[in-house]
DNA sequence: CTTACCTAGATTTTT
DNA sequence: TCTAGGTAAG
């Protein structure tokens, strides 16, 4: 018989490579066509998009158009018959922009574009590389990627291993240091002697042992896939040339994040005719802490000799007063290739700044800011939810708003955070798949054998970890023998012997029988004779791979773990099971989705409902608003002092640019703010207004003073020797005469801002509040389940078990019956 | 083996 | 202040 993985080797195999034979007709059809999206780009970007041959850096500022031209330029390569989508190679660092990217291409070109295979993130085309010649690197194709948390936990037992103590060397900064040595494409045999030297004199001999390990687990981590498709570039100068011939024209985006590995793969992929276009700006590199080589794009002209730079500086998203105030600051960096954004519109908002009390205050500023906004104000039409943002320097601020927005029920939503594939459910979820397709998964055994709870604490799996490795088998393997001979008694031993029993039929209801069929449907009706002609085929699995899952997930206990647990997160994690198990219905089965998912799943979330948007500004990169605020300009916070104490100079840049990435997401209102005063790790502390606030330029720069900030009295702000006048305004109350607050009083009049105002929705949330006395039970999505002590209006005081008692708005609690499950 | 307490540590996180 | 991870008691 042909065994399945033959099958589906051939079905992959340079499929891409196949497709588009004799298209050199209709590339030359396609060439004489018109070329309209020419001409909806300015100067700068045409010209970004006309040069394609040679090597070409666009340096795109913010909001200047560099997806829509570099959507053109894959385009016009089409178009002009230069290449056939195939063999364009376009590279994202996110799957966001490869899916927009596609997604414009196709709309420019007017019809879906069925291979462009070759556009994607540096990860799904290594991946894609990798697993053609994993062989190579002394892989089988189908090979797993591992999470960060398998990551650990393998250092960890390699760690333990060498007799380290771990508290003392933790293994997460070994794992730190190797993430730095693969970003930097050091394999163990080319790592430098002094890197050797790092963790207790024996980072080198673990990072060899781990990646040993790899091997034998017919495994990588995020860092290998770059790494193990450079090295056999680098070894394999045949397997090179043959992809530099294929890929005829390189382009990548956000240039200016590419780490050293990065660097070194298009470097060997473009090394021949060096028709690569690198996307990026300087200015917006933010990622050094994670690798990311500035130097990269600085060096562009030098590492491509006679290559054109364009830049492109007209912004189309900003007002002018934003503009200037961004340039102003990111103007303190040096070395930068240099650029400076303009627009043709005029007016606008001039950024406004804002001292505030403490950080709560500054919270209670702001939400009263968006409630106004709501309404129209400042001549502005009224502004939507979905139009605002809140962009904070570290994750840890998002409390304050998120605390304050829920008192006054104002609707919001915190992007980032761990991604789908990264929560614990779903990745034990997937470790559960995993172990059912491949039974030697060693690490998803460790993972699932006891989630749920089966009294297989660490003794037990101390014993299978020694039967197994006396065997030299796998885990699940190993805990079979160690049954067999009796080596576990007790509760452990049943609920053993059933987790494997488990584990073996799902894969037989999951595994696809080998049955006979007749050789010939047809001659089955007139030939007797013909029937006896069979041959093997591939039958339907009793299961679909979607019902299996189900299966495993209910089977296993672990549906039944959280539907019993009582923490607030329970349904959000069973509604995510939910939406793991949906996902699979667009895989063909559960193995095409493993070898995919941990590479595919973002958590976008479709809620249509209009909120407004809290985010990093890391998170913010790529994204703008309408209106946005930036809280928390403090030295020490943002700056952030760790970034400063870390790497200096270059950490300070790069907080700059942070400051950059910031005001330039605004389109038209730009608010900056910063508290006197902040909690920070539960202690009380001064602070002192962000060195950048100094750097804006005042003329852009309209001063707002808030009630409560009396003259002197403001701790440490007052205390700086040397404070610029901006500053000094925002700081000091010259208050109530300054042109921002009389305007916030006139608006007060107006719309009554200085009062909380009503929600727009109280009718229905006095429905909702009828519908409660003290004394129920509620649950709240944040909070979790509490009692109801006390009843204002449409606000609810509740004795939230976990959280404490917490003013909440009545339309943001449920019975506790109502909870979906 | 599980649970309850204690203590240390605490950015940013495209894959 | 909050949380994760480790230890000591049940």
């Amino acid at each position: 018989m042909v065994p399945l993985c033959a099958i589906l080797a051939r079905m992959s195999s340079f499929d891409e490579f196949d497709a588009f034979e004799g298209a050199s007709l209709s590339a030359r059809a396609m060439a004489a066509r018109p070329m309209p999206y020419l001409d909806e780009l300015n100067p700068a970007q045409r010209e970004a998009v006309e040069q394609l041959d040679g090597p070409v850096l666009m340096l795109a500022g913010a909001g200047t158009g560099k997806t829509k031209a570099l959507t053109a330029r894959i385009v016009h390569l089409l178009n002009t018959g230069k290449a056939r989508p195939n063999e364009i190679l376009a590279v994202t660092f996110t799957n966001k922009a490869a899916r927009e990217m596609k997604n414009r291409v196709g709309n420019m070109l007017g019809h879906q574009i069925e291979g462009m295979p070759w556009l994607g993130t540096f990860h799904a085309i290594c991946v894609k590389l990798l697993r053609r010649h994993a062989e190579m690197v002394g892989l089988k194709s189908n090979f797993t990627i591992l999470d960060t948390d398998d990551q650990l936990r393998l250092l960890k037992q390699l760690v333990q291993a060498a007799g380290i103590d771990d508290k003392r060397w933790p293994a997460r900064q070994l794992a730190h240091l190797i993430d730095s040595w693969k970003n930097r494409a050091l394999t163990p045999e080319t790592l430098p002697a002094a890197d050797h030297g790092a963790y207790n004199h024996r980072g080198g001999e673990l990072y060899a042992q781990y990646q040993q390990r790899l091997l034998e687990l017919n495994a990588v981590d995020f860092g290998d896939l770059l790494l193990h498709v450079v090295t056999i570039f680098q070894k394999h100068p045949d397997v090179l040339a043959q992809y530099q011939r294929w890929f005829k024209y390189v382009l990548v985006d956000e240039y200016q994040d590419t780490n050293v590995a990065q660097y070194l793969w298009l470097r060997l992929l473009a090394g021949g005719h060096k028709n690569i276009c690198c996307v990026g700006d300087d200015d917006q590199s933010i990622y050094g802490w994670r690798g990311a080589e500035v130097g990269n794009i600085l060096r562009f002209e030098k590492d491509f000799p006679g290559a054109h730079v364009v830049r492109l500086e007209q912004n189309y998203r900003s007002t002018e007063h934003i503009l200037k105030a961004a340039s102003n600051v990111i103007r303190g960096n040096e070395g930068r290739l240099g650029k400076e954004l303009w627009t043709e519109a005029e007016g606008g908002e001039k950024v406004r700044l804002i001292g505030h009390w403490d950080g709560e205050e500054e919270a209670r500023w702001i939400g009263e800011e968006i409630e106004a906004l709501q309404g129209g104000t400042r001549g502005m039409s009224p502004v939507g939810l979905d139009e605002i943002a809140i962009l904070v320097r570290a994750s840890h601020q998002m409390r304050a708003f998120e605390d304050r927005f829920l008192t006054i029920g104002l609707p919001y939503r915190v992007i980032g955070g761990p991604r789908f594939y990264e929560r614990m459910e779903i990745r034990d979820a997937m470790a559960y798949f995993r172990l059912v397709v491949s039974p030697d998964d060693d690490l998803a055994f460790e993972r699932v054998v006891n989630t749920p709870k089966r009294g297989l604490g660490n003794v037990a799996q101390q014993k299978i970890q020694t039967c197994a490795r006396a065997n030299g088998v796998s885990l699940v393997e190993g805990a079979r023998i160690l049954l067999e001979e009796k080596g576990l008694g007790g509760k452990g031993a049943k609920e053993l012997a059933l987790f494997l029993d488990g584990l073996e039929r799902w894969r037989r209801q999951g595994m696809a029988p080998v049955v006979e069929v007749p050789l010939d449907d047809d001659a089955v009706v007139d030939d007797e004779a013909t029937v006896t002609a069979t041959r093997l085929q591939e039958g339907k699995p009793e299961l679909s791979h979607v019902e299996l899952a189900q299966v495993i997930l209910d089977e296993s206990g672990y549906t039944a773990m959280w539907q019993n647990d009582k923490t607030p997160e329970a349904p959000g994690r069973l509604e995510n099971l939910k939406e793991l198990v949906k996902a699979l219905e667009s895989f063909e089965n559960l193995q095409g989705f493993l070898e995919h998912v941990s590479l595919i799943m973002d958590n976008e979330s479709d809620d249509a409902e209009q909120k407004v948007s809290i985010m990093t500004l890391h998170a913010a990169k790529g994204l703008e608003f309408p209106v946005v605020f930036l809280p928390g300009w403090e030295d020490g916070l943002f700056p952030s002092q760790r970034s400063m104490d870390e790497t200096g100079l270059k950490g300070l840049e790069e907080e700059r640019r942070l400051a950059y990435v910031g005001i330039t997401r605004a389109e038209e209102l730009c608010t900056i703010s910063f508290a006197g005063n902040r909690m920070v790790f539960g202690q009380w502390q001064s602070q002192m207004p962000s060195r950048f606030i100094d750097e804006l330029p005042e003329e852009h720069v309209e001063v707002l003073t808030p009630p409560g900030l009396y003259g002197g009295g403001y701790g440490a702000a007052s205390a700086r020797p040397v404070a610029s006048a901006l500053e000094e305004r925002a700081t000091r109350a010259d208050g109530y005469n300054s042109p921002g607050w009389k305007r916030m009083q006139a608006r007060a009049g107006q719309y009554g801002t200085s009062q909380p105002r009503e929600s727009k929705q109280s009718a229905i949330d006095l429905q909702a509040v009828s519908s409660f006395t003290v004394g129920d039970r509620v649950f709240h999505q944040k909070f979790g389940y509490g009692v109801i002590t006390d009843i204002e209006g449409d606000k609810l005081n509740v004795a939230f078990e976990k959280a404490g008692e917490k003013k909440v708005v009545a339309r943001f609690v449920t019975a506790p019956d109502d909870i979906p499950f």
